[in-house]
DNA sequence: ATTTTTGTTGACCGGATGGTCAGGTTATGG
DNA sequence: CCATAACCTGACCATCCGGTCAACAAAAAT
C-alpha cells in the first residue's frame, strides 16, 4: 500500500481550482434556485467544500453572484465574434444564431442567471448594459443597416432582428425545461439540437429576405 | 360634516377585493424579486395590508405563488383563442403574435413570474405542462402541419415555428428591462410597441413563406 | 528549523422570515 | 337585539441564513 502520491498544491493552483469550482457550484445554483432561493450552504454542499470556505475566496453571497454574472457575460459578448468579418448577412447572421445556440446548449445555467439577472432590474449589471451592450448593439446595428442599404436585407428594424437573435436562441437554454418536456420528457438529442438550429435559421434569414 | 356615507361591505365583496389587491401586489413582487427574494411582508406593504391579513386569504407563500401563477397560465393559453377560427396562417399567427405581443406588454409581471417558474424547472406547474400545454401544442402543431401540406407555408418545423413565436413575443416582456435600456432608457411607446410587434410579424410571416 | 503567510473549518451569532395565535372588530342571520 | 360567523391584526416564535471568528493545518519564505 503505497503513499499517498500526490504532491503538495500550489497555492495558485489551489485558489484557481477552488474558485472554478465555487463558481461552478453557484452558476447551477443561483440558475436553478435564483438569487433569492440559492444559499451559500447549498453552494458550498454542490462544490463539496465547507461554507466557511466559500467565504474565504468570495466574502459575500452578492460578490459571489456578481462573478457568475460577470463571466457570464463575458461568454454572451464572445459569440459576437462570428458576427463581425462576415462577408454577407447569411454567413454573419447564420454564423452568430449556430454559436448562441451553441451556448445555450453548452452553458444553459448561465443563460438562466443572465435572464433572471435582467428579469430582476439586472441590479448587478446595469451599468454593463449601459456601456458595453449598448456600444455592441449599436455596432451590430450599423452592419445590419450596411446590409440593408446594400440590398443584401429587406428593410427590416434591426434592433427589432437583434432582439429576435437573442430570444430565440435564448429560448432553449432559458426554456429548456419546457422544451424538455414537450420532447415527451427528454433533454434534446444532437439531431435535435441541429433541426432546431436549422430552424431558426432558415425562417430568421428568410425573413429578413437575405436568402 | 357628514359621517362617512360609504356603506359596508359585503363579505363577498371584501373577499374578491382583497385577494385581488394580495395577488397584484405578489405578482409584481415574485417578478421583480423571484419567489426566494420576496418576502410577505413586502407583498404586504404593496398590497396595503397587514401581512397576518396575507395569511388569512393565502396560508402559505407558496399557496400564494401557485395561485399567481395559474392565473397566469390561465391568461397564457387565452392568447391562443386567437390562432382557431383563422382562415390561414397569415390571420392566425398574425392574431397569435399580436394577442401574445400585447400580453407582454399588459402583463410583464406575469410573464416575468412565469418564466422565472419554467427556469426553476417548474416546480408547480409541472403537471401543467404535461397535460393542458401538451395538448394545446400538438393541437396548434396539427394546424400548422394542415397550412404545410395545403401549401400555405413552407415546410418548416411546426414545433420550432411556436418555440420562436414565445421567444420572440415574451422577450419583450421578460427583457423589457434590457429593451428599456437600450431604447436610452425610456420605456417602448406606443408607436415603438406598433412597430415591434409589426417587425416580428412580418419577419416571421415572411420566414415561413406565408407572405 | 523557524517564522510567516495562506488556506481550512466547526462552532457560533444576529437578524430576517414564514407562519401562528389570541383577542379584537365588523357584518350577517335569526 | 343577540349570537354567530367571518374578518382583522399586533405581538410573538421557531427556524434558517449570511456572515464571523478563533484555532488549526499546510505551504512558503527566511
Amino acid at each position: 500500500m503505497t503513499a499517498d502520491q500526490t504532491r503538495p498544491m500550489r497555492r495558485a493552483e489551489i485558489r484557481r481550482e477552488n474558485e472554478k469550482l465555487i463558481l461552478l457550484a453557484a452558476e447551477k445554483v443561483f440558475a436553478e434556485a435564483g438569487y433569492g432561493g440559492a444559499t451559500m450552504q447549498i453552494i458550498a454542499d454542490v462544490a463539496g467544500l465547507p461554507k466557511a470556505n466559500l467565504h474565504y475566496y468570495f466574502p459575500t453571497k452578492e460578490e459571489l453572484y456578481r462573478r457568475v454574472v460577470q463571466d457570464i457575460f463575458e461568454i454572451w459578448l464572445h459569440a459576437a465574434d462570428s458576427f463581425d468579418a462576415a462577408p454577407g448577412p447569411v454567413e454573419g447572421i447564420g454564423a452568430y444564431i449556430t454559436a448562441k445556440m451553441e451556448i445555450s446548449r453548452r452553458h444553459p445555467y448561465g443563460s438562466k442567471v443572465w435572464a433572471s439577472e435582467v428579469m430582476h432590474g439586472a441590479p448587478v449589471i446595469q451599468d454593463y448594459l449601459e456601456t458595453t451592450l449598448r456600444d455592441w448593439t449599436e455596432g451590430r446595428i450599423a452592419v445590419i443597416q450596411r446590409w440593408i442599404n446594400a440590398g443584401q436585407l429587406a428593410p427590416i428594424d434591426p434592433r427589432h432582428l437583434l432582439y429576435m437573435l437573442w430570444a430565440t436562441t435564448q429560448h432553449y437554454a432559458d426554456f429548456g425545461h419546457q422544451i424538455e418536456t414537450l420532447n415527451k420528457g427528454k433533454p434534446l438529442t444532437d439531431a435535435q439540437w441541429k433541426a432546431a438550429t436549422e430552424s431558426v435559421k432558415t425562417i430568421i434569414l428568410r425573413g429578413i429576405g437575405a436568402l
